[in-house]
DNA sequence: ACAGATGTAAAACGGTCGTTGTACATTTCA
DNA sequence: TGAAATGTACAACGACCGTTTTACATCTGT
């Protein structure tokens, strides 16, 4: 007896491997063990689908996420890109192949990146004391440059990352020291 | 009378502006101004027009950076997006749609990716007086977050990417002159 | 026991896509 | 002049894709 909840966890991994545009019906089919009828009455159609896979991949990308500083958001990373690999963001993938013809997939998108600043943010507010929006900026620029420059230059990128953003912070530190 | 080099020209901005998977044959025809049956007498198939507009893409692209340091590179980059448009880095959207199917476009995305890095290096040496492996990974990351978060937070990305740069720059800087 | 829900396998449908074939028009130049 | 080169418009091809239909099996609960 599968769910909903099922189709859309076996649904992600293919997806992510094989993106969106190179990813068929037919493979989505396989990788839930369900034949075609079921998987379409379980989820309604491709497009459905895939807005579930990105709402079920945005829940478990911000689980992964602790409540701490930057050092503790780039090892966060670091252990992500580990188990999942190093293929870019999701959701940015999402939105240059499938955007275009489903505005609630762009949607989502946009969602998800509020989210991540906002989170980002909260980050830098846990480390600095205070908000700093250019900080959180910096941060986020970071994170996501990590994520894409891993595609190509592995765990190095990521580490070079987390270093800049401590670096970025303490500067930030004492900037705000000195203004006392 | 139309060339390989006139098709690719027009063939860039639609693969661009709609993706890769999301642009048929029909929509490059049309944009080349020519009938089917010239254009892949001039570019073979799609594979090989893909190719070359990665190739001359690339050549655009690095012909736009300038011979300096990270302020101007970043300053650059501002005025690509300015003008181009903010969709993500079309090389690493490229590996994604297509570089499944086809080794050559994988094999160009990571050729692109070197060459950038190595730009990105003589720009951190040309600041710094020498090189710093590290510190050219920073700004990588930070010049691949740039282009990314751009799609969504747009100019002010490509401000904080810089400002963060400079931070960096001038930090190991001054380690450099509290060693000697 | 049997009706209803829930599943399967496999074919079929309508549409799109990359590519090629056919038939015809136009320039080029020996 | 007239043949070769180069172009066009447009139909057709085979393959694939998302979705639905058909026909049949298997559980579940009163």
């Amino acid at each position: 007896m599968v769910s909903r909840a099922d189709i859309i966890a076996s649904s992600e991994p293919v997806l992510d491997k094989y993106g969106f545009s190179g990813t068929g019906m037919d493979s989505l089919i396989k990788a839930a063990e369900v034949s075609s009828r079921t998987l379409y009455k379980h989820v309604g159609g491709r497009a459905s689908l895939i807005a579930g896979v990105l709402d079920a991949r945005g829940e478990r990308f911000f689980s992964s996420l602790p409540n701490g500083g930057v050092t503790e958001l780039f090892a966060a990373l670091a252990d992500w890109v580990d188990t999942e690999g190093a293929r870019g963001c999701f959701f940015l993938r999402a939105l240059s192949e499938a955007g275009h013809d489903d505005p609630a997939i762009a949607q989502r998108v946009m969602a998800h990146k509020d989210e991540l600043a906002e989170h980002i943010a909260q980050c830098v507010e846990h480390d600095l004391g205070k908000p700093d929006r250019l900080l959180g900026l910096q941060v986020l620029v970071l994170f996501e440059g990590a994520t894409h420059a891993a595609v190509y230059r592995g765990k190095d990128a990521l580490e070079a990352a987390g270093v800049a953003a401590a670096v970025l912070l303490q500067t930030a530190c004492r900037e705000a020291a000195d203004l006392k």
